[in-house]
DNA sequence: GCCGTTTTCGGCCCGACTGTTTTCAGTCG
């Protein structure tokens, strides 16, 4: 059993004693204990095999043991009564705005309701109206809540799609009579959330295709050839079996979407060929990607993340799809969380990750000071991470520490420090991080006077949306955009799955407009560093090029682009 | 349930908002 496993066990354990409504303390200490767990850099079965694990911060003698349980028997009884003593059904409600354990345990203890399903019914039954507590507008808000989780139903983050996917790839490539295999669909074009997993196999064996895919699940073969399978994680996927010679047309045809295809049909049809989803003019194109089908119709090679329908074949006819940026391009890693605020590793160790993934740099940007949840940065805090820092880039080892923070946006659109304290930032991320309910022309004033603060260099997860599960606050993207450019501010593409936002549709408009982009990952320990890649993915989706970003840019390069922008605008 | 010390139990992160109340509980970031 893994960290990560045994560190969702333990988040699991501490919800559901908040639901049965035991010491809110002791619900904390197992969060705790499952946080620290997630942050180990070695298994937790290592420690338990060299019994160390009382060494691990936030685990005390109890959960000593039942973790040690955990890793020895596969299961922890504890765990395994609690779980059962509560309705699956409680844990999903917690999902719903507005519904904290207090207010669940009380639908489940006043009304007996244990589904989601049953609880939509009694609010248009107005029974939860009725209950001690809540009112018509809790009322309001739940129904309301629940339309937007049946709106994300089916809909899966495309960090873990892409991690089942990759497991599909080596499962198929295992077998030597399967030929070429490939990822297609959703997640081949980077959708920030995908419905199915669609890959492509080059085989004229369905079975072994079967075979392969038995230890993800319960493969079964439908008539077109299609194999299809639930994974563990909840995702669909769709293997779609052909000969390996129309191996090429078979993915460009299952890479989709249906929109761009029609532009490339329509294209097809102009040239007098007939194009469908094994063969040009009933002829396989050979291939192990799908760049010959593009080629028989004339048109540059279009990536996968652009094909969405727009303009794409039309650029693509006239050699005009730009070079993408690519993973490689990124030099340096802006926007990770320490130990001083909400992460859960030091400024060394975050530097230490980010120097052996290769980057030469690293702007560390924790929280301000009014993020009290997160532990924020009163000014003398401020202070000595940055006598830290320099410690730390006196002998830097290849990999320079710029002093960043995440400064809140305060409702009146004024940042968290006083001016001079700000200007002692390397680099200042401006970011909402409270009252979301304000209108939208409030909304974008409060973010337009934050852009036109001289200190701030980067704009933060522009729309605030927390992916299938939160919707952004309303704001004028737009205005936005031509604000930043107009002030030399930075929009940051925010890689963290959860997020990546500015969403990509943004994107490509706020690069038609000059507008800068910074790509960071948000991250809050060490791995999640490499939460870049789909900020890479998104932003190829969003027709940015290395130029457009600013962390390709090396160090001083960045730091000069800054000093300029601040000397601009004082 | 953990931690630290006050060596045997008290404190554990907090401020603001919302909706329900009529002084506060629950939720959220």
């Amino acid at each position: 059993m893994d960290n990560t496993r045994i560190s969702a066990i333990l988040k699991e354990i501490s919800i559901l004693l908040e639901l049965k409504g035991e010491n809110p303390f002791k619900a904390r200490a197992y969060q705790a204990a499952a946080r620290s767990i997630a942050a180990l850099q070695e298994p937790v079965a290592a420690l338990v095999a060299q019994g160390r694990l009382s060494e691990v911060p936030g685990l005390g003698p109890a959960l000593v043991e039942k973790v040690t349980e955990l890793v020895m028997a596969g299961r922890m009884a504890y765990y395994d009564d609690l779980s059962a003593s509560v309705p699956d059904g409680l844990l999903e409600m917690l999902a719903i705005p507005g519904l904290g354990a207090k207010k669940v345990r009380a639908i489940y203890d006043h009304l007996g309701i244990t589904t989601i399903g049953e609880l939509e019914y009694a609010c248009l039954e107005n029974r939860l109206a009725t209950l001690e507590g809540f009112g018509q507008k809790t009322q309001e808000k739940i129904l309301k809540g629940i339309e937007q989780l049946k709106r994300y139903r089916g809909h899966h983050l495309l960090s873990q799609a892409l991690q089942d996917a990759d497991a599909l790839v080596q499962a198929l490539r295992a077998h030597r009579s399967i030929g070429r295999v490939a990822v297609a669909g959703e997640v081949r074009r980077r959708m920030e959330v995908v419905r199915t997993i669609d890959l492509v196999a080059g085989t004229d064996q369905p079975d072994t295709v079967i075979a392969a895919l038995r230890p993800l699940g319960e493969p079964s073969l439908t008539s077109a050839g299609t194999v299809t399978l639930i994974l563990p994680s909840g995702i669909p996927a769709c293997i779609r079996v052909v000969p390996d010679e129309e191996f090429a047309v078979a993915l460009y045809y299952w890479t989709g979407s249906e929109a761009h295809r029609a532009l490339v049909e329509e294209r097809a049809r102009v040239l007098g060929v007939t194009l469908d989803e094994r063969s040009r003019d009933g002829v396989p194109i050979d291939g192990s990607e799908d760049a010959p089908v593009y080629r028989t119709l004339g048109l540059q090679f279009i990536p996968p993340e652009l094909r969405e329908g727009t303009d794409e074949v039309e650029r693509a006819a006239h050699q005009m799809i730009p070079d993408l940026l690519t993973a490689d391009d990124l030099r340096g890693v802006l926007h990770v969380h320490t130990v001083y605020s909400d992460g859960t590793h030091s400024v060394q160790e975050m530097a230490d990750a980010a120097r052996g993934l290769g980057y030469t740099y690293l702007a560390v940007c924790d929280h301000s000071r009014s993020a009290a949840y997160a532990n924020g940065l009163s000014i003398e805090r401020v202070r000595q991470q940055h006598r830290e820092i320099d410690a730390l880039n006196a002998h830097g080892r290849g990999l320079r520490i710029l002093k960043g923070i995440e400064t809140d946006i305060l409702p009146d659109g004024n940042l968290d420090y006083p001016d001079d304290v700000l200007a002692e930032f390397d680099l200042v991320i401006a970011s909402v991080h409270s009252r979301f309910t304000l209108s939208e022309t409030e909304m974008t004033d409060r973010i337009v006077r934050a852009i036109r603060h001289p200190s701030t260099s980067i704009l933060g997860h522009p729309t605030g949306r927390l992916l299938l599960a939160r919707e952004g606050y309303p704001v004028d993207v737009r205005r936005v955009i031509h604000e930043a450019v107009e002030h030399g501010v930075i929009l940051e593409l925010n890689a963290s799955p959860h997020r990546l936002d500015l969403d990509w549709r943004h994107l490509r408009y706020a690069q038609e407009h000059g507008a800068k982009i910074s790509i960071g990952p948000d991250a809050h320990q060490a791995r999640e560093l490499q939460d870049v890649i789909y900020g890479v993915g998104i932003a190829r989706k969003g027709w940015l090029s290395a130029k457009d970003v600013v962390n390709t840019m090396t160090a001083d390069e960045l730091l000069k682009f800054l000093r300029h922008k601040k000397s601009k605008t004082r």
